[in-house]
Formats: C-alpha cells, structure tokens, sequence
DNA sequence: CTGCGCGCTATACTTTTCGTAGTGAACGCG
DNA sequence: CGCGTTCACTACGAAAAGTATAGCGCGCAG
C-alpha cells in the first residue's frame, strides 16, 4: 500500500519509508478493529520487530505529523493515537469553492464516524435553499459515490460554480433536474455533462451537537 | 456527594460503600478533566490510598457494575472504563409514556456529549408534527431546564399523557400554546398548570449519522 | 466476653513494560 | 571515500501492575 492510494489528506506529510509506512498501516488496522491503540512491547511482537526499533518508527512517525507519541515517564503505558483525520469524517467549511480534494487539507473539524473512512465527508450549509427539511449552519453528512436512483438529495457542483445541495432528479438520460425543498426557489435543469454529484446525502446534525460531536484534528 | 443526587440513571447499580463511592467520583472527575484514565499508581497518590486497596475498591466497582476495570497481566496497564451512560447523553426510545426518570434506565444508546452529563437526554421522534422542520426518525437532543423564553422547541408533557414535541408560546401567565410546525396540526392551548416542560430542544441528529455516533451503554 | 468472618489497609516480592544509551550493518549520495 | 539516514539489536534501570500475605477494626452469633 504506497502512500498514494492511502487517504487523500494525507497530503502533507513527510513522506515514509517502508517500513515506518507499515507500521502506520497496522496500526490504523489495530485501532479500527479494537478501537484501542495497542501495547508497545504486544505491537513489537504482532509486527516481529524489537520494541526499540517499533519506538523509533514511532517516533519518526511522530515527528513526521502522521501520529501523536508522546512518553509519559518510565513503566507507564505511552499516549500513542491517530489524528483525527485519520479515523473520523472531515467537516469542511461552508460549502467550497474549489475541487473537494483540496478543501479536506483544511477541515475545520472531524466526525468520528467509523466504517466510512474515505467515503464520507461533511458540509456546513449555507443558504436555505433546502428549508425547512435543512437549515442554514446545518452540518450534512455526504457519502462520495454516485447518485443511485432519481430524487436523492446530492451535493452537486454545477460547472465551475460552488456546490450546491439540492435533489436531484433524473429526467431522462441527458437532463437532471436540481429540485430545491423551499418552494421560493426554482428547480433548475442542466445536461447531464454539466453537472457532477460530490457526494450523496446520508444524514444532518443541527445545533451545537455538531460542535460538541466533533473534534479537531 | 451521596448517590442520591448524582446521576438518575444510575439505578440498578448495586449500593456502594463511602471509599467505594469516593473513589468512583474522583474516577469520574478524573476523566471529565482529562478525557484518559488514570494510572492505578498515580490515581492511588492522589486518593492517598494503598494501591492494592485502590485495586480492590475498582474490582469491587467492577464486579457491582459501576465501571469496567479488567487486568491484562503483570505488568500491563490494566483497562479502565467508565461506561457509556456516566459520561453520555441517554438516548431514549420513541418518546417515552411514563416518567423520563425511569426511561433513562433503559436508554438504547448514549451520544458521547460532554459538558451536559446531568442536563441532557435524546429522543427519537415518532410522528410528523413538527415536519419539515424534525422528521419521524430524528434523534433531538434536549436539556432538563425549564423554559426561557416564549417560541422554544420544547418536549412538553399534557397530564398524563405521552411527551410530546412543539414551540411553546407564553399566551399570557396562564396559559400555554403548543404550536407545531407542520401546518396539517393545530395549536393546542393548556392551562400552564396541566403542562410540564421535559426539556429544551437543543439540536438533532439525522440518518445513520445518530446510530453511527451512539455508543451502547 | 470470645471467637469468627468481613471489609479495608499495608508490606513485600515478582513480572512486565517502558525509557535510555550505545553499537553496528546496509544503503544512497555528494 | 565520507557522511547521513534507516533499521535492527543488546543491555540496563525505573516505574507500574499483579500476587500473596498479614494486620486492624467492626459487627455478630454463641
């Protein structure tokens, strides 16, 4: 597993060499399935490696941005845990401009949302174009994946504008339809060439839930 | 602090002794300020108790139900845990009939929310009253506290009956509305005798984004 | 009162982990 | 070649967790 078909925000990190690479992916592993990051001398054994030499991967890791290490003194277990963009869902700021593999570099905070590593994203809502089903400063939660059937409500970017949340209705096989809730706006119909779905509509958190769910990363 | 005025749902707990109790509220404190368990050494100083008293006291909140405390071993950190429902937000099934005091003891889930431990339980929703606005299926967060200000979403109990969810208008100072948002009911007016306001809405959860995020007690 | 059990505490010892220091081999690069 | 980086190992000390055992206070049946 190279670093490039890792996760997309992965980005600016110092590279890895391989074997530091490796034991970052057995983590991540170790920590999706307990949940809990292991014992050093226990992760030394699983990897077949020396528990000096896993610290100083660690470390290296660590001092490259990819972990967070830190002793604690002598005979006490080490604080060793993953980002949160590592294992949470990314909120991005209200809706980007730019392509969304840029905009996840600078999440304003995480979801820690298991089971959709690299699927799932989160937009802050601008606008009330969706009200009342969505409100402005809602936080949405958006599965990356096609629309699979007319009517979803999808996160779509028309041309080289901002993305918008809309339904998005299949009208036939050239045409889409961008169909608000709030019936003070229009639905508004482009080729099918025009358009492209970001992410498919999975879910909402409103008020200071969202805040209070979320951490930083 | 005596277990009467600490948390409601603690309640098919066994009884706990004075140290015992002492010790599962330091435990407690302990990780509201810093989000990790302690060492069993250090936690051990800082009661100024013997650390094998400090096992036995944990064993004995183990084995009563009140934490989670298994040993890995010599030499290993043991696992330490407090569960779900000391540092979460009960969630309650469909909107509860009888007193929310005893619907807390069998919350299906928690939402790991810190900072409202005592005031805040969840409700999933049933029923379209206040659609589009919150839908059947929405998880809403609610704090325990009585209302502030006229045109608050409420959980507001009439007499007996089932606990239900609208704004909640101050007509004067004996009277109350119950308003909807969903235009197909009506208004109910009560005298402010025969309501009881459960809690203020404070935000909702929606889609597989509440279970994703609960935590089983 | 006496003896017994029980809860709490304390001491002593073993096992394991974690931290640090130091060594050395393989490799790439100017 | 010299130099830095990565990787792996040995050795030792410090701190913590587990275990066994014993002392102390208290209630209680006899």
């Amino acid at each position: 597993m190279s670093r490039a078909n890792t996760l997309p925000f992965e980005v600016m990190q110092r590279p890895l060499s391989p074997t530091q690479q490796k034991v970052y992916d057995r983590l991540r592993r170790h920590v999706a399935r307990t949940g809990a990051t292991p014992d050093l001398a226990e992760f030394a054994r699983d990897l077949d490696v020396h528990y000096v030499s896993l610290k100083q991967h660690l470390e290296a890791l660590a001092t490259k941005g990819w972990i967070v290490f830190e002793s604690r003194g002598r005979g006490r277990s080490p604080h060793l845990e993953l980002p949160a963009a590592a294992t949470g869902v990314p909120i991005l700021g209200s809706i980007p401009a730019g392509p969304l593999s840029e905009a996840v570099a600078d999440a304003e905070a995480y979801l820690p949302i298991p089971g959709m590593q690299d699927r799932g994203f989160a937009l802050r809502v601008r606008g009330d174009s969706m009200a009342d089903l969505i409100q402005d400063g809602d936080v949405v939660l958006l599965e990356k994946r096609p629309t699979e059937r007319s009517g979803e409500i999808c996160a779509v970017r028309v041309g080289e504008e901002d993305v918008t949340l809309k339904y998005l209705d299949r009208l036939d096989g050239h045409e889409w339809a961008l169909r608000p809730h709030n019936p003070d706006y229009e639905t508004m119909v482009y080729p099918a060439s025009a358009i492209e779905v970001e992410g498919v509509y999975r879910g909402l958190l409103r008020g200071p839930v969202a805040d209070a769910l979320a951490i930083d990363g």
